[in-house]
DNA sequence: GGAACTCGCCAC
DNA sequence: AAACGTGGCGAGTTCC
């Protein structure tokens, strides 16, 4: 057998792909239209009431005075950054993208400390949850089911994509938004929802790029743990133990904090602001903004990383001794892990990035270990992660499409009903739902790495399930008998 | 009055 | 030397 897929291939995979995710369009994600639209109406009237109270303040009758604008909308960030910026001269810390105007994103708006910006941030949330969430299940619904898109021509990586509704963005880490939103999405009669998905699976498709021993290591060795790891060195946990909360915390911050966005391309700056911004209240104590003589927060982490010491060089070069006491100190620490992350643990993976990048630059094209070619002009990040993007979406693929199979050939009366990157959604009969989870598995840990042999870590897949008749909202951890 | 752009925010 | 990857979508705004 050949190691490496080819064109044909790669055309296989996504004319078979394409059937296979028009199977799962064709089955539609179960509605409660009963419950979304009392939803929506709940919510109308609560955002109407906040509307009401919102504009009573003196700080909206100020805004749309002062600004005298002709058509006042409090969901008009044009207005509220010429209110903020133009006439209360706010500090102008950050700036949109195009560089046209103050920031007034989230973040941005909690750091001035006004209980009005507050308010109006919770409209906002609910004024989403409703308009794009919500009402787009009642609009795009045909007979209590959602018949989402899935897309396999439109993202530059050979991602997919989901739209009408998009069903790859519905809400899960904010938990009361998570709660509303998902609580509409139901499994049909008498079954149950199951979600499978990939254990860092861009992590370990990468590792077949770049073969660096260090992640082959952690990605074959169970007892090993890449994020504790980090999470040790960064915030200098001397008995790092899972199982302590703060430690999970720590561990969890460090994941999301710095090793993905190391992965994606990102650097030590803001890598030590987003760690910062993670344990201290940044908006109302503003302790962490750049400059010297700045105090760590009175936290239990700030008192932690006060008591201990680090070797950083002064502006002369000169290694001196010091206690991490402000971002300063902090962001010369996370530049030092940056620097021994790539210069040591992941060497051959850093190594593999320049020479890919240079292949690139010669060539004008990289080529996907699924067959794909990606060309045209690419930034050396881009570059660098299509290749990963794209390849751990075929491997998801690949195994929805055997999984497919499998249930036309079985007549199972469970069904695939999504697909979210790394993750397919069942609806399931609940008497297959150990066979389902047993095969899918089989599939994706065994079936595909053996069908695709330059896959070289073991791939693992988790599971999440409900019970009969329970919503989206629902899911929990499967434990196995 | 609609097309195109901008901004913010949700997911992986 | 420079500095976070991929999308969809709703609402506001600007332009023609």
């Amino acid at each position: 057998m050949k190691l490496h897929p080819d064109t044909n291939d790669a055309y296989r995979l996504l004319h078979q792909g394409t059937l296979a995710l028009a199977r799962t369009e064709q089955q539609g994600f179960r509605v409660d239209l009963e419950y979304t639209t009392n939803k929506i109406s709940q919510l109308e009237k609560r955002i109407v009431r906040l509307e009401a109270k919102f504009k009573e303040t003196d700080f909206y009758k100020h805004w749309v005075h002062s600004v005298g604008e002709k058509h006042p909308n409090i969901y008009s960030n044009a207005q509220l950054a010429r209110y903020l910026y133009k006439v209360k001269k706010l500090e102008q810390t950050t700036n949109t993208d195009s560089e046209k105007q103050g920031s007034t994103d989230e973040e941005t708006l909690l750091q001035f400390g006004i209980p009005e910006l507050t308010d109006l941030l919770k409209i906002r949330k609910l004024k989403k949850i409703k308009d794009t969430y919500l009402s787009a299940f009642v609009r795009e619904q045909v007979n209590g089911y959602i018949h989402t898109s899935y897309n396999l021509n439109l993202v530059i990586s050979y991602r997919g994509s989901s739209s009408s509704p998009n069903l790859q963005n519905i809400p899960k880490r904010d938990k009361e938004t998570m709660r509303i939103v998902r609580k509409a999405l139901y499994p049909r009669l008498g079954h149950q929802l199951l979600a499978m998905d990939f254990k860092a699976l861009e992590v370990r498709i990468a590792t077949a790029y770049h073969k660096d021993p260090m992640m082959m290591k952690y990605n074959k060795d169970p007892t090993t743990d890449m994020h504790g790891d980090m999470a040790k060195q960064i915030f200098l946990i001397d008995n790092f133990n899972e199982n302590i909360p703060e430690h999970k915390v720590l561990r969890n911050a460090t994941k999301n904090g710095f090793v993905f966005p190391q992965f994606y391309g990102d650097y030590f700056v803001n890598c030590a602001k987003n760690l910062a911004c993670g344990w201290s209240d940044l908006s109302s104590t503003g302790m962490w903004s750049e400059g010297d003589g700045i105090s760590l927060p009175e936290g239990t982490l700030g008192k932690h990383l006060l008591s201990k010491k680090i070797f950083i060089k002064n502006s002369s070069g000169v290694k001196i001794n010091t206690t991490i006491k402000n971002l300063k100190v902090f962001t010369e620490h996370i530049k030092q892990i940056e620097s021994h992350f790539w210069g040591n643990r992941f060497k051959v993976y850093a190594h593999w990035k320049e020479t890919h990048w240079s292949k690139y630059q010669r060539t004008g094209y990289i080529d996907l270990l699924t067959g794909f070619r990606c060309s045209g002009v690419m930034s050396k990040n881009a570059c660098i992660n299509y290749p990963v993007q794209g390849s751990a979406f075929h491997v998801l693929l690949k195994a929805l499409i055997l999984m497919d199979e499998i249930i036309i050939k079985e007549k199972l009366k469970t069904k695939i009903i999504g697909q979210i990157h790394d993750e397919v959604i069942f609806d399931v009969y609940p008497p297959e739902l150990d066979y389902i989870v047993d095969t899918y598995r089989n599939i994706a840990c065994v079936q595909v790495p053996k069908l695709w042999r330059w896959i070289n870590v073991p791939l693992i897949v988790e599971s999440d399930y409900c019970q009969v008749d329970e919503p989206w909202s629902e899911l929990k951890s499967y434990k196995f008998s």
